[in-house]
RNA sequence: UCCUCGGUAGCUCAAUUCGGCAGAGCGGCCGGCUGUUAACCGGUUGGUUGGAGGUUCAAGUCCUCCCCGAGGAGCCA
């Protein structure tokens, strides 16, 4: 019975064959055999392994390939499920140790990477010769017999396979990154392979998961996903500096919140959340800041600030302990002392402004280092700069909140503090170990009076907010929301000291490349 | 925008107060090694010292200007 090869990416037909396996032969390497399937159902896999066979002994260097047909492929994050079992692995040769007999392969495969032993004695002499060829980076597709061993290191460690089959999908040469240090700069530049190194890969797992925990938390406690526009019509909050594109021949800027249209959408959802790029063209050159990172914003109709502190502390908590469980492998490998983060669990601390700016006069009047005190000096308005929130967090084992924050310092659409017209009913989160603010929060103006009001002193433009007023008219209600850094948030939760590590391609202010 | 530091082999870095032959480790390549953990051992390969100009018998080193990067500040709900 003719049988069909097709190549399962491009689902091109490679051949038309009786019982027999046709490769795209081009003189390069050939595809891995898993990239081929067949059309026809009923041509057993061990008619299709007999053929294999057979037409692989033609090929140079002769390669043990009918295990690849007959063993299960498995990820090696399962591989204590196959002790004993002769199984395949896909991946890429991380690192690779010559003893002369005896060699040892780190293979990654996307979930972790396991060891792969190859005694000479055990093996054929071609399958001996061609892992010596093998390249860090060189893609491979590789069986044996799995086996628990101590010595055998790796994520999870503890196994390593006893190699009897090797196919190699590609030979890589001049690996730039070593498993080494390396410098900054360059690590940058080849961001696109950086992220095949552990400890980047283990940054961007434990990313994922807070992501996960953010979406999970908040779908499970009555929000509703509403993503807001990524392309706005104008600079509406005055002070950040937006990037400008050019919309059809007039100006449009790219996001810097959501939280605006969001309080539009509580008035149909009553709690929702938009989770996306935000886009912050500030010449910040530093390691808090991104010019693109992402962001979430809860809005939460019929809630105060201290309503809204709760909230935030249980979220918080929420993501850090599903880091803790979920990620407890990825952040022993970043070397993360996870003991502070497992205090964080509700109630956190709060602190208002007036009770923190006292804390730093005290701070800089103990304080024995003149730089340190210059740094610490601060008038009441004044917002906080980095060394403070520095100072601050360091003081207690939990996120902080520090609330009450003057009208000066901040948004125009806040609301101010019941006979205190000074401060607002905002708070900040700050985390702890000197990682400073991860969240900003605050009740909203409800009262359309006020808020005409607000957009006068603040000089902006009442015809772009309209609709904004209109949000007071209809139906207004007390409400409430914050925004989360997601980069800030893995930053700390990793314990990096820079949050650059915490996104796929950092945006920063001098770098969009790779 | 300001302050500080930096740019030397593919990578990480040396190169002596006061200018005097451009070095090492890693990687690559060749050889050795049956339990390595960024293996180790021996050999070997590898350079427009960020760019331009200047001082000098002689400049990686001193001077001037420029380019690039990093850290911090500012900026940043």
């Amino acid at each position: 019975m003719p049988v069909t090869v097709r190549n399962s990416a491009s689902s091109s037909i490679l051949a038309i064959l009786p019982p027999v396996i046709a490769f795209n032969q081009k003189g390069g390497p050939r595809p891995a055999w898993p990239n081929v399937t067949y059309s026809n159902p009923n041509f057993s896999f061990r008619q299709a392994s007999l053929a294999l066979s057979q037409f692989c002994g033609t090929i140079s260097p002769p390669i043990t390939l009918r295990r690849h047909v007959m063993t299960k492929t498995i990820r090696i994050q399962d591989v204590a499920q196959y002790v004993g079992q002769s199984v395949n692995l896909q991946g890429w040769l991380y690192n690779r140790t010559d003893k002369g007999k005896l060699q040892f392969l780190q293979v990654r495969d996307g979930t972790g990477s396991m060891q792969c032993v190859l005694f000479q004695r055990d093996v054929p002499e071609e399958l001996f010769e061609a892992a010596r060829q093998l390249g860090q980076e060189s893609s491979l597709s590789i069986s044996g017999v799995i086996r628990q061993d101590d010595r055998a290191p790796g994520i999870p460690g503890g196994y390593e396979m006893g190699v009897t089959g090797l196919e190699i999908v590609q030979l890589a040469e001049d690996y730039p990154i070593q498993p080494k240090e390396h410098g900054i700069d360059f690590l940058l530049d080849h961001r696109h392979l950086w992220i095949r190194s552990q400890l980047q890969w283990a940054v961007l797992r434990v990313r994922a998961t807070v992501i996960r925990a953010i979406r999970d938390w908040l779908d499970g406690h009555g929000f509703v996903n509403m993503d807001t526009p990524i392309l706005t019509p104008a600079a509406c909050e005055g002070t950040s500096t937006l990037f400008a594109t050019d919309y059809f021949g007039t100006p449009a800027y790219l996001t810097q919140s959501g939280q605006l249209y969001n309080e539009a959408a509580i008035y149909a959802f009553g709690r929702v959340y938009c989770f996306g790029p935000t886009f912050r063209a500030e010449k910040s050159k530093t390691r808090r800041h991104l010019t693109e990172f992402w962001m979430v914003e809860p809005e939460i109709a019929f809630c105060d600030l201290d309503q809204l502190l709760e909230i935030e502390e249980q979220f918080v908590s929420y993501i850090v302990q599903r880091c803790l469980e979920e990620r407890a492998q990825e952040l022993e490998l970043l070397e993360r002392d996870t003991a502070p983060l497992e205090h964080v669990t509700p109630p956190f601390p709060r602190l208002s402004y007036d009770e923190a700016i006292e804390m730093l006069a005290q701070i800089r009047q103990e304080t024995q280092d003149p730089e340190l005190g210059a740094q610490l000096e601060i008038a009441w308005g004044d917002d906080f700069g980095s060394p403070h929130e520095t100072e601050l967090t360091q003081r207690f084992d939990k996120p902080i909140f520090v609330y009450g924050y003057p009208t000066v310092a901040k948004a125009f659409y806040m609301e101010p503090w019941p006979g205190r017209p000074e401060i607002t009913k905002s708070a900040d989160l700050l985390a702890p170990e000197g990682y400073g603010e991860i969240v900003g929060g605050s009740e909203r103006i409800s009262d359309p009076g006020l808020l005409l009001q607000r957009l006068e002193e603040w000089n902006l433009p009442r015809e772009a907010f309209e609709w904004y007023i209109d949000l007071r008219r209809y139906g207004s209600v007390p409400h409430s929301g914050f925004g989360i850094g997601v980069e800030r948030t893995v930053t700390w939760i990793c314990g990096l000291d820079h949050l650059r590590e915490t996104i796929l391609f950092p945006r920063l202010l001098k770098r969009v490349y790779p």
